[in-house]
DNA sequence: CTTGACCTTGGAGTATACTCTAGCCTGTAG
DNA sequence: CTACAGGCTAGAGTATACTCCAAGGTCAAG
């Protein structure tokens, strides 16, 4: 059952074998077996395991939090609110970044339809000047 | 009119001597002068400078990129478009990342919706099935 | 037996923006 | 004179997720 080597698994599973043993690293995923030459020898559920990690990432999972959902996963005890409530902190994430993004758009897309562009002098500019205002002295 | 020691415009500029330090190691700013003991010495110019910096920097600039906006501030010939065209490319990266992220978080927000929460068994949550489907034999 | 693909380990490099440390010097207040 | 705050340099550490490298062992084909 044992019969995969790293570089199959890591094709199988649409990675690089040097990515495989840096989430063992981290101890996301072990090999079952080892060869007499001290091969890591993995099984087809490897494949899924390796799957799993590069899904939660793309939900925007940390390896770090990838680990927790792993320990979940093989726990005995867990229960789907232990997985739901990882998942709604990592939505409120999201939200939360989402939010900051949208502030970042809209200030560069008011900046943007401020400025005239062309080859008009950045003393005009008015992105120029929200980055760095101009000052206005009193007197002189 | 160069009178401030580093601490000084750190504090004014709101961020850490250290900052400013590996601003002019990035070549972002410098001291207008040096004293004898050799302590760099800043104008109050160099407050506006690093506050251009935060400000890009909240807009998503890299410090990299911040280098080429102070360039074209510099700049003798630099044009309106200039700063138009760097503005457009960071909010077209921005519309990017809220793409994606919009991506996440429907995805993130389906699967905590699915999930019943409560003391149901992992068996049974649809989040672990997506992380980690299950796999349906044929024959057996 | 040689070639070449694939495997092993440990450690360094990449990118970003700091942040901290060590060891030493300067400047000011008491 | 002595603290003590603050400045200097060079370099290491932090966080994240790889990616690459060197030096060497393994295995199947020809």
């Amino acid at each position: 059952m044992a019969g995969l080597k790293i570089g199959q698994l890591a094709k199988a599973s649409g990675v690089r074998t040097d990515t495989v043993r840096y989430y063992e690293q981290l101890g996301l995923i072990y090999p079952e077996d080892h060869s007499e030459a001290g091969y890591r020898l993995y099984n087809k559920d490897s494949i899924r395991l390796v799957q799993f990690i590069r899904r939660a990432k793309d939900l925007g999972f940390k390896l770090g939090e990838v680990k927790t959902l792993l320990t979940l996963k093989a726990s005995q005890t867990a229960t789907c609110k232990d997985m739901l409530e990882n998942t709604e902190k990592k939505l409120a994430e999201a939200k939360d970044t989402i939010r900051h993004l949208n502030k970042i758009h809209d200030a560069l897309e008011e900046l943007a339809k401020a400025c005239p562009g062309g080859d008009m002098p950045l003393s005009e500019c008015p992105i120029l000047d929200y980055l760095y205002p101009k000052i206005f002295k009193q007197g002189g």
